[in-house]
DNA sequence: TCAGGTACCGAAAAATTATTCGGTATGGCT
DNA sequence: AGCCATACCGAATAATTTTTCGGTACCTGA
């Protein structure tokens, strides 16, 4: 028999935030609509790394928690768009940081093995490339 | 029959960071490494919310990937210490904002019910609440 | 009426991550 | 030898998240 030990602990603002936009796809549909992507059809299109069903979802989740608002507009073409609300845009800044620290230490996923002890290299190699995310 | 359809985009930079990252506890355990706390005992003690197993698991994955690094010091008692490479210090001031936003916001996670559609009540209610986290 | 675009959702399966339990090993102390 | 503290690991299970598949519904123009 199997009885769960171990409560949350929500003091730390660090696991707060990963409840409300660290799981996987999050983070990219919350900078996609800060670029202006806005419509469901638009962000099935450029997030292609997964299913239109994941988005969706994690989309009401998002709303659900205040990040973003959907406005409907009528008439035709019907569509629907969202869009960051002013908690939601103090993300931004934080996804740029770990865009850009992803993009300088991407060689970190490269290769299992090889990893310099100190870190020394994969410092000194950091190209401090500019941001712009795709995913 | 199920075949994966889609494949992993690791030109996003973001993607990259969660990976490396992202989990429930690895923040945590490079905020607290960064705090001092270095020894496993330690850390165990200090990170309550999961076990002793859970830090043990994610300390190797940080280590694969060349976040931290794992000294043995002899003699007696007999202990070990874990650093942050400096990579892994670069992951610290994105902890910091996390921790910023996630203290900030974290009313977002109390009642399921009741968000402000325009997010602006949240916006005016953040307390700017100084850094500080304990998992 | 039918095709086509848009938006969404339920449910099952799969994949991933987290948790628990029960170990091993080492060295010092009594 | 027995006990304690440290550090670590294997494997089964649970919990959570992601993915797939197969739908519904609305509106328009042909």
């Amino acid at each position: 028999m199997y009885e769960r030990k171990i409560k949350e602990d929500l003091d730390c603002g660090i696991v707060v935030a990963m409840k409300v936009f660290g799981s996987k796809w999050k983070p990219c549909i919350i900078d996609a609509i800060g670029r202006g992507i806005k419509r469901p059809s638009e962000l099935h299109r450029a997030i292609t790394s997964t299913s239109a069903r994941v988005i969706d979802m994690q989309l009401s989740e998002l709303m659900a928690h205040g990040i973003v608002t959907r406005k409907i507009h009528a008439g035709f073409p019907l569509f629907v768009e969202y869009s960051l609300t002013a908690v939601g845009e103090t993300i931004l800044p934080i996804l740029e940081q770990l865009n850009t620290w992803g993009l300088n230490n991407k060689h970190i996923l490269d290769t299992p093995e090889e990893n310099g002890a100190t870190g020394e290299d994969a410092f000194l190699s950091n190209k401090r490339t500019p941001v712009s995310s795709i995913c």
